[in-house]
DNA sequence: CTGTTTTTGGGACAATATGGGATAACATGG
DNA sequence: CCATGTTATCCCATATTGTCCCAAAAACAG
């Protein structure tokens, strides 16, 4: 059974909003209690960022350990709790995307879905096109971090 | 089914002073015995601070357990439990927002409800907006921080 | 090709947010 | 203790939004 988001698919968004989550990454969310995903605006890009709502939780709980008076914990809940926004997967495995999201990205007819493994991101279908090239371009360049990483975590593995 | 409190939500303020509670905020409390929730002034910032009767109730306990005589145990009950309101919720879901805390927040016509984890604030929306500005650019410097206190609880899930 | 899964479309229905009238509870002053 | 005006609660109506259900089209696998 596949366990990260992998991937692109490109899915229409109805008049009505919806769209399909891809059918293979809602097969990785059904094991979990809450049937849809957790999309909120990323921080970073004109991208909406999602993932499962087990996942999710586990950030709010990290946010939940602060101070809840002190000005971390309130940036931490402005910017990724109050702006997630619990998508339910409809009878097709469908999500809505409100409005607020939609216009983060640009999003308006079709929609990116693109795996990231333990998130995925979705996105204005040629607002990726252009992010891809710039990102496949930073990695041709950070390659050999990469590679370092490898090397570190094999050295401590067993038979 | 979903344990926190997330999103946004702009509602009205009727000339009778009620608001709606969104739904889906109210499942979340539906499984509590006080049907309603518990609002005082944020002591930070110009917001009223919510949550349901059992996280209040638990912290209405920390504060008993500072000794009675004790500045520390006068500040916190002065400030937070004296300043509490609990507000039932009427047929629709609703509440009635007590003068006090319409004052502290400035609020008049529109609410904003910001979900933030295990509480949530309603403020004035314009105030709020631009509360989520600084907090977006706060965040960002921040980051590690919440890196930091991810590592630590989250070691190596999926989605 | 043929059967199955997945995406897409759209109508029927239910839930939500909101408005307002009628009624009951309350604090106050007489 | 009662009268009274005010405040809050209950109830019902309604527009809108979101959810559910069924059906067709498209993609995919054997």
């Amino acid at each position: 059974m596949e366990r990260y988001f992998f991937s692109r698919f490109d899915n229409k968004v109805d008049k009505k909003g919806r769209v399909s989550v891809p059918a293979r990454w809602r097969a990785i969310i059904a094991q979990q209690a809450f049937q849809g995903i957790v999309a909120y605006p990323s921080p970073v890009s004109a991208a909406v960022e999602a993932c499962g709502m087990d996942r999710h939780e586990r950030l709010a709980e990290s946010i939940d350990g602060f101070n809840p008076f002190s000005d971390t914990h309130g940036a931490f809940a402005a910017a990724l709790l109050t702006r997630s926004h619990p998508l339910p997967f409809d009878g097709e495995g469908r999500v809505m995307l409100p409005e607020a999201l939609l216009a983060h990205a640009g999003i308006e007819g079709m929609a990116s879905f693109a795996g990231r493994g333990a998130t995925f991101q979705i996105w204005r279908p040629d607002a990726y096109d252009a992010y891809e090239a710039e990102a496949l371009e930073r990695a041709r360049t950070e390659a050999p971090a990469l590679a370092l990483m490898q090397s570190q975590a094999a050295s401590g593995e067993g038979a």
